[in-house]
RNA sequence: UGCGGGAUAGGAUAAUGGCAGUCCACGGGGCUCAUAUCCCCGAGAUCCAGGUUCGACUCCUGGUCCCGCAACCA
């Protein structure tokens, strides 16, 4: 690597953190996709050599529970997931040059090629730890898999780190109670031996590299507490048949971490790039393992994967580092985050269905924010951005220029260029080269838009249209906007490659806008071309309507009537997270004071709280309330400490119908406020029993 | 009680400690080759509380809110 300005004589690799096959892609996933995409086109633009390459990740837990879930196995899982994503990319214009998976035997034998060099350079050890152990399907449990109840603050916490309590790391084995959230069964430890990558090898080497990674400040920034602290050494092996096997000594039921081959795939998937095209096109082991320009576009919630463990792996095994890290922030629906359990999301296939052409999410995503701020994506917000810079500004642009030259002059008038319309195009090419060394994509579109919209402005001051056709005045003008709408498309090719190429095709230009440099927004257009087109459409107002009606059915239809404050317009409202929902509207319905008097409520004393066996959130709950004691059911075990519930006071719904959950009955209902289950109880010290009313 | 990022007008984004600028949207006026553009005018902002300073969006202290942080997470 190297910290030369773009284009540099070295070969440069872009890759996009990979897609894990459990699910479909979003829009969300896209903006990493497509920003990499606009990195490469526009690093081919500046004539640097490059290579823009991903791959599926197929391995780990999540994949062989989901495959055995649908009763098939890992592979043809993961497959299917795997060529879905390589289909839907190209429909976004992602041109991958090329697109693999780390189940791919290139990846396969290269990984092993690391593991082992760790091995030969002393990087690995041996130990034995504690691992959880699901009984019912026999299966160890990654850290996520497994609950409990914190050693420390008495709070539920995952295997891993007490994430709701005192935010203590846990180490395996130290959670109490641990329950298998696979199947709600108690987990058991079982001490088996792994291997693991000794981080601390690399502390002081990852403190340098940081200081001069380039990239967003975020994937700087972020691993730095880790880097000067003490590092956790990374486990690199995990028991289970799905992934590819340990290569040291004969470990037959060890494979390694998902972490470790998926990576590796950015090196595997370049190396089959580069033995397809033929290494004197592009040399995949000058890139990775002498001095490539490496770049690593992933979104922001695995930065410490690529800034920590994967400069160390490459490290370890005597490879290149990367020269950028951009992290991306994320997409959110009207304000809030996407939530793919609940619906709520943009998928990739609802986009194409929809109609749009693929160059307007890429522009609206590229354009909508900083590379690491969240951007919002709303339809009407994706109307306005459409309608105004691509509609209004560069189509306006592109048709009006190409129209009236096709009219007076059926192509491009004779004249010379003017000096200042070349200044202008020159200085826009200069925005365009400092936004991408900047690492700014946005950057690189804001300098095409910029260069329309002094495109409209100049053609506007000077009014060709009242000048004679054949003066030499209109012909120097109009001579200038054809050469202005040709150096647009050259700029913007990047962002929207469709559209530009349909200009191309338009300005009569040979051969691909994808082939164009930057040389080209400055060289002659044909003097020939055919009446051109209008290359963007509007998007109209009730079009918009109908797309938030029906994203908002959606996911109403999805909430089931629980909180349908989805449903609602975000107008203004910030995004909430942690335990402040929004709150549902106030009913319009009112009641009478006797419907009122019908609900018996009472003050009640919990004398026994004890979770379900089997039940995720149900407790078990024996409740003083004067006159007798009532069992009831209460869906609260994910979200209180049982153990520190009896003696406490509550408000008890007496009269609701008996029900029968897993088996126990079920007497009344607490009250409790919100999705957190805060306990409703008294202030002053009213008894046992006593009504509420 | 931790770490990182963020908070500037309705939205988006700028400002070595020195006139808070720009784009979109909004109100008013003009121009018209084009899917309407461009020009002119107008309204509108630095999260809060202190401090340093001749001067603070910027630096310092304290606080609030949002997002993320060794999982399958873009």
């Amino acid at each position: 690597m190297s910290h030369d300005d773009f284009p540099t004589d070295r070969p440069a690799v872009v890759t996009c953190g990979l897609p894990y096959a459990t699910g479909d892609l979003h829009v969300g996933h896209l903006r990493t996709y497509i920003s990499g995409d606009v990195l490469s086109r526009a690093l081919d633009t500046l004539g640097q050599n490059n290579a823009f390459v991903s791959g599926t990740d197929m391995h780990g837990t999540p994949v062989a529970v989901q495959a055995a879930k649908e009763g098939v196995d890992p592979e043809t899982y993961a497959l299917r997931l795997h060529e879905k994503y390589a289909d839907t990319f190209p429909e976004f214009g992602i041109e991958f040059d090329n697109y693999s998976h780390t189940h791919d035997e290139t990846n396969a034998e290269l990984t092993r090629e690391f593991v082992r060099a760790w091995i030969d350079n002393d990087h690995v050890y041996e130990k034995e730890i504690e691992v959880a152990w699901d009984p019912e399907v026999d299966e160890p449990l990654p850290d996520r898999f497994v609950e409990g109840t914190c050693p420390y603050c008495g709070e539920k916490a995952r295997g891993d780190e007490c994430d709701e309590g005192c935010q203590r790391h846990l180490e395996p084995g130290e959670i109490e109670d641990p329950t298998s959230t696979l199947t709600g069964n108690p987990a058991e430890y079982r001490t088996r031996s792994h291997k693991f990558l000794r981080l601390n090898d690399f502390k002081e080497y990852l403190g340098e590299f940081l200081d001069r990674l380039e990239g967003t400040s975020n994937a700087r920034n972020q691993p730095r507490e880790w880097v000067e602290g003490e590092l956790q050494d990374l486990c690199i092996t995990r028991d289970m048949d799905w992934g590819i096997d340990y290569p040291g000594e004969s470990e037959e039921d060890l494979v390694l971490y998902v972490w470790v081959d998926a990576p590796i795939e950015y090196v595997a998937s370049t190396k089959q790039y580069s033995e397809r095209v033929g290494s004197d096109e592009y040399d995949w082991e000058r890139a990775w393992k002498e001095d490539g320009e490496i770049v690593h576009i992933i979104g922001r919630d695995i930065i410490q994967h690529h800034t920590v463990f994967w400069p160390a792996m490459l490290r370890g095994a005597g490879y290149n580092e990367p020269r950028a890290v951009m992290a991306s922030g994320f997409v959110n629906l009207n304000g809030k985050a996407f939530s793919t359990s609940r619906n709520r999301a943009i998928w990739a296939d609802d986009y194409l269905e929809e109609g749009f052409h693929p160059d307007l999410l890429r522009y609206y995503l590229v354009t909508a924010g900083g590379f690491q701020q969240d951007v919002d994506f709303a339809w009407d917000r994706f109307q306005e951005r459409v309608n105004g810079e691509l509609v209004g500004t560069v189509g306006n642009f592109w048709y009006r220029s190409l129209l009236f030259a096709y009219r007076n002059y059926e192509g491009t008038p004779d004249a010379e260029l003017s000096t200042e319309v070349r200044d202008r195009i020159e200085d826009a090419i200069a925005e365009f080269r400092e936004g991408l060394n900047d690492y700014s994509l946005r950057e690189t579109g804001a300098a095409a838009t910029r260069l329309a919209r002094f495109g409209n402005e100049y053609i506007q001051r000077n009014e060709p249209w009242k000048l004679e056709a054949e003066s030499d005045e209109a012909r120097q003008v109009i001579r200038d906007c054809v050469q202005i709408a040709k150096a647009v498309g050259v700029l913007i090719e990047p962002i929207a490659p469709g559209k530009a190429q349909a200009l191309w095709d338009q300005l009569a230009e040979d051969g691909s806008v994808h082939d164009a440099r930057l040389e080209a927004a400055l060289a002659a257009p044909p003097r020939k071309f055919d009446e051109p087109d209008e290359l963007f459409e509007k998007i109209e107002d009730d079009r918009v309507a109908e797309l938030e009606a029906k994203l908002e059915e959606r996911v109403a239809s999805f909430d089931d009537g629980e909180s349908s404050e989805d449903a609602e317009e975000g107008d203004g409202e910030t995004g909430e997270a942690g335990g402040d929902a929004d709150l549902e509207p106030l009913l319009a319905d009112r009641i009478g004071f006797e419907e009122f008097q019908d609900l018996d409520i009472r003050v009640g004393r919990i004398e026994v709280a004890e979770g379900i066996e089997g039940a995720d959130d149900l407790a078990r709950l024996e409740v003083d309330v004067g006159l007798e004691r009532r069992q009831v059911v209460a869906g609260i075990k994910q979200l209180h400490d049982l153990s520190e519930l009896p003696g406490e006071k509550c408000i008890l719904l007496a009269n609701m119908e008996p029900a029968e959950l897993f088996g126990v009955e079920s007497n009344g209902m607490i009250l409790a406020a919100g999705d957190e289950a805060d306990l409703l109880t008294t202030h002053g010290d009213a008894e046992p029993g006593e009504r509420i009313r």
